[in-house]
DNA sequence: GCCCAGATGTAACAGAATGTAAAAATGACT
DNA sequence: AGTCATTTTTACATTCTGTTACATCTGGGC
């Protein structure tokens, strides 16, 4: 098992120079071995051969389409894959992630962020691989959040209620019942939810995390003057209140 | 199930000696058993040996990356972690909690704040523990609170009746109820009362503690110059004298 | 038993926190 | 620019909480 960055190989796929340079001194200052090219042709070969662990991929490269990349990519390796795509592409990332991609970053991003992604999913790839004896394709499966009946769909963003109703969430709300359904039983403050939601802090006066409870306790039917799911713990936060794993 | 401080130990994980010592007297003094330590190196082992309960992980050790320590710790521990991070780090503290943290504070903090967390994170463990044999995740058992037929569901803070009716309860009364219930046949001082409720201490002239005694009794159809579930103890407190499991 | 000081019960109030509809702002796309 | 979806702010209604004020009770001293 690789333990150390040293020993892993980042490729890095990108067209404009500026970002791929940028991810380059990133990952070179945290340690790994970085290679890059700003096409995709025979990227297969190349992977093989230079025994790649991880891609960084943007999607939206001139010539062949990210997409097809990925598929053919995931069809014949274990490599790791993580997409890089544009804001708007929420089609893109959502199917990039059925045909087989492993995370995604959305531009612009922190580089930061995409180096805990990277460094994440480079140790599940390797817990998973010493854990089921190599087998490459383990789960990755997309898990679901699900509780009282409900259930919500990471990757989609989507909620399905009891009934079998289907919505898809905007993102905050998405977010927050996340973090919500993470912690069940953990008062969480409106700093910490913020931060999940937002990567920002909260101030005081500020109540856009209210309004998203509300709209969040509206969707599930929870009525506010006596919640089952989403609790309000004043002057301190909220907490999920539902039974996870029903 | 550990339940004084005296029996619970906390470890922790700081390089600077200021902000150390300042965690260690802060949790001393709230009677725990505490140790410390600069750096993270082997620090698994350390936590199995002492049989560490709850670490305190400053997440920019020098040396090795906080993030990754937290990721082996959970691997293959159930301690509870609680992450300290810098100001700054809003991508790591979100991580963190993706990769297994229980929790965590920013800098700079308010040890008050942190003692509270980490009163409430070990409440969950040994709760969690006690009621499903220590498997953390997954569907925590209703276990209600129950005593001369009224029911109180500790998840949804709701109150049952005898004959049925549902109520839910507000924060406040909540906990006070609850630590009530936990204690029966026990005089509780409002100054434990208080620390319950709001960890804060009680003060001459604070009347808080007897109005909600005086909603609670109401509430619970406790007639005050009869009592039979709330009952005062004259220049001393309150005392919970409904059998309970009934 | 009677009186009194201190302690408790509680209604009412005020301040703060929360719920929420609707307006305004944002950002991506056409 | 215009449209659409989403997010944030604003404004006001509602709920929660602690304080105050005063009524009532307790226990001790006589």
């Amino acid at each position: 098992m690789k333990t150390t960055p040293a020993d892993i190989h980042i490729l890095i796929v990108e067209d404009d120079l500026a970002s791929r340079s940028l991810l380059v001194s990133y990952f070179e200052n945290a340690g790994y071995r970085v290679s890059e090219t700003d096409n995709a042709d025979h990227l297969g070969e190349r992977i093989d051969q230079d025994a790649v662990d991880l891609v960084l991929l943007d999607i939206s490269l001139p010539g062949k389409d990210g997409l097809t990349v990925t598929r053919e990519l995931r069809a014949k390796s274990a490599v790791g894959i993580i997409l890089v795509t544009s804001k708007g592409d929420e089609i893109d990332r959502i199917v990039g992630l059925e045909l087989g991609a492993d995370d995604y970053v959305t531009k612009p991003f922190n580089p930061r962020e995409l180096l805990v992604r990277a460094k994440n999913l480079l140790w599940r790839m390797f817990s998973a691989e010493t854990a089921n004896g190599g087998n490459s394709h383990g789960s990755r499966s997309a898990t679901c959040y699900s509780f009282e009946g409900w259930q919500l769909d990471p990757h989609k963003r989507q909620l399905t209620s009891p009934d079998g109703h289907q919505e898809r969430l905007p993102e905050g709300e998405f977010k927050l019942l996340q973090t919500l359904v993470n912690h069940p039983g953990q008062v969480l403050s409106r700093d910490q939810l913020m931060d999940a939601i937002h990567d920002r802090e909260w101030t005081p006066n500020d109540r856009s995390v209210d309004v998203l409870i509300g709209r969040l306790r509206r969707k599930l039917g929870d009525n506010p003057s006596n919640p089952q799911l989403i609790l309000t713990a004043h002057g301190a936060g909220y907490m999920f209140a539902g039974n996870t794993g029903t």
